[in-house]
DNA sequence: GCGACAG
DNA sequence: ATCTTGTCGC
């Protein structure tokens, strides 16, 4: 840990003003997801990033590394800890994609700066957090049925989205990260959607990182 | 002090 | 996040 718990919360502070939330302003056609994969005893860790098309939800390319962690996990502060790993896959990418997913929140973070959120505050890039849990902020219930949301609230203010992603399964939590609207955030992990309870967009990303982990892929760049 | 707490 | 098979329920 080359930062400490009290920097980091500085930095986050700083950085919120740089925040952009606002409508994209072109239609998308590429979306893409991003994930790492822990090793049990030790700090190694690989990220990877899976570009798909979107209407479709085809692979285009994807991008896949091995490296290290520095920083252990700490609620609030997960940025500082997949960050640099993120930073490697996307460099590795000679196709960008139009936004970007990632596991995690975006601004529905108690200093508004989840891992998203800074993700793309620092490649300057459209993304949306996507997490299976909720951080901060109170929100009710939405109703069962695929489709349906709720608004996350932290000290008056919106934060977030709690969507019902299939029916009758416990919803997911998305927000905006960096140069999108709630609406693009909320109506972009829909057309991602399949059959399952998580965007195909993590749903790859996370089968990616895990392949590599067990060798069963080769690191580096492919596209399709 | 107590409870909450993305991955 | 990670350790892991079967099993219950829509």
């Amino acid at each position: 840990m080359y930062i400490s718990v009290k920097e980091a919360k500085a930095k986050q502070e700083k950085m919120r003003e740089q925040v952009v939330i606002k409508p994209l302003e072109k239609e998308i056609s590429t979306v893409a997801g991003a994930d790492l994969s822990f090793d049990k005893n030790s700090d190694k860790v690989q990220a990877g990033i899976v570009i798909l098309r979107l209407p479709g939800l085809k692979v285009v390319a994807r991008s896949a590394v091995t490296t290290e962690v520095d920083f252990t996990y700490i609620p609030g502060l997960l940025a500082f800890r997949e960050l640099p790993p993120l930073k490697k896959a996307w460099k590795l990418l000679k196709i960008k994609p139009d936004v970007l997913i990632l596991d995690g929140h975006g601004i529905a973070h108690p200093r508004r700066l989840g891992l998203a959120t800074h993700f793309g505050i620092l490649m300057d890039h459209p993304t949306i957090g996507c997490a299976k849990n909720n951080l901060t902020g109170n929100f009710e219930q939405p109703r069962s049925e695929k489709g349906s949301y709720r608004y996350i609230i932290d000290d008056g203010e919106r934060i977030g989205i709690v969507l019902r992603s299939r029916t009758n399964v416990n919803p997911i939590f998305v927000s905006p990260g960096h140069k999108v609207s709630f609406e693009d955030s909320r109506e972009i992990v829909m057309r991602c959607l399949s059959r399952y309870k998580l965007p195909e967009t993590t749903r790859k990303a996370h089968a990616l990182v895990n392949r590599l982990r067990r060798g069963e892929t080769e690191p580096g760049y492919i596209e399709f």
